[in-house]
DNA sequence: CGGATGCTTGAGGTCTATCAAAGCGAGTGG
DNA sequence: CCACTCGCTTTGATAGACCTCAAGCATCCG
């Protein structure tokens, strides 16, 4: 928000140059383990940043793909819609995720990339990226790894949802969100939800009242102080044993 | 199982020269689009097979990640333990299909795979494709376009465990196996499940109680015959009525 | 400051998990 | 080859969790 404030309002913020030399997410993006030669190939990879309002949307299902995106600020949802029309959240990004994997399969998005507040996203075209992996040996392992790392990611998502009942859910969720938030150097306990509780109840695949009622269940037992957006982890260790361990 | 009974028993089957370029599922494995030079190349990389007898597992979570393997005959599940100790089916996997794609990420692997009948795969040692994906652009290409359906396979299955209901899974589920089962030149409408009620009951996020009664609501209303593991399905357009649209 | 959006809370109904028991089949060993 | 056993499946009864519908309230934003 302080960071976004001065970058903002510019219409093409492309006077600052995105350098992944010098950013401070590289040990959350891509380049991780990189020498410095190819540090600064890659540099010239992501030669493009772009601004989204809080509520457009960085891509839509059926759109071509030709980028990957590394947050930069900001936070993301990205969403499918479901057959019967209602929509479905498969995750929320922040800075130092990747949006965008889901175009690599077929040259074509699978889902909606919508920002749920104003962001700043790199560009990295993918067609440049695959032909700098096919040069730079660690480069490449490096790109596996993340997309492994999503597939992973996705089998966590789909065990909480088939196998957890809601408050085993929402504490992994807030879990999630707080470890996340505190490796990029925010409070860990006191966060401020981006989303609505619409949207977390079709990450998690219940209700919004689910959803709500759970909070304040949460509250009325000393886990947590819940007002509106700002929910504060009271007993941390409380909502890691209802999941019994599994956070990522 | 009848190609299987050949070559079972013998332990190492060595002597029968694993190749690409002849295979009869290379439409659906790694090597799609590739020229015959790149084909022979790619013949070196799978030297080996390996038999797996039913129950046994390929491989196990925590296991480092040294190989990809494609199902060559019979039929897999991926599993992930649940915090609390229940297992969680992440997948079924048949010929053709690639397992240990949760290794790349970690170099170990996140799951178990374990063979539901008497199977064979190829192995792909993992150090050795990735050189070759270096060299050979369009075997990159293809390998990033297995990693990314497979990210947007399991966005389908999030999608069906959180947003739809247990008539809707199962259909869901059935479907898509109809699906992959005609693929491979068998049958789409005459279906011999390798699975029990229950690995289809933590594949989808319910009991096996509640899947077997949902069998026999479907066999009541006339869109399937069901004894047992042998299932006929007698209305195809109905179980897509139900689903919406979404196969997978 | 006022509308709109999102959040909370309540009541009732449905669906599914859970516990329990019986039936059928496949595979095994005699 | 047959009988037996074990595992899987089916079916029933009950209780509890979650969804749905509905209303009132707080907050955010222009």
């Amino acid at each position: 928000m302080s960071t976004l404030a001065r970058a903002g309002s510019g219409l093409s913020a492309s006077q600052l140059k995105a350098a992944c030399s010098n950013c401070g997410l590289r040990e959350l993006c891509l380049p991780v383990g990189l020498s410095d030669a190819e540090m600064k190939r890659l540099d010239e990879l992501v030669t493009r940043k772009s601004t989204v309002r809080r509520g457009d949307s960085l891509y839509r299902a059926g759109q071509p793909f030709e980028a990957l995106f590394a947050v930069r600020t900001g936070f993301f949802k990205t969403r499918t819609g479901s057959p019967d029309g209602r929509e479905h959240v498969t995750g929320f990004q922040m800075a130092g995720d990747l949006l965008g994997l889901d175009g690599i399969g077929d040259d074509i998005h699978a889902c909606d990339a919508v920002a749920l507040e104003d962001s700043q996203v790199c560009v990295i075209p993918y067609a440049h990226l695959e032909r700098l992996a096919g040069e730079f040996k660690e480069l490449q392992r490096q790109f596996h790894r993340v997309l492994g790392r999503e597939i992973v990611r996705d089998h966590g998502v789909m065990l909480l949802l088939g196998g957890m009942k809601t408050e085993q859910k929402l504490a992994a969720f807030l879990l999630n969100l707080s470890r996340r938030l505190g490796e990029r150097g925010f409070s860990p306990t006191a966060l401020v939800l981006r989303m609505t509780r619409e949207e977390i109840g079709t990450y998690l695949g219940v209700t919004l009242e689910t959803v709500s009622r759970c909070f304040t269940r949460f509250q009325d037992d000393g886990l947590l102080r819940v007002r509106h957006k700002h929910i504060e982890i009271v007993d941390l260790a409380g909502l890691q044993a209802l999941v019994g361990d599994a956070a990522r």
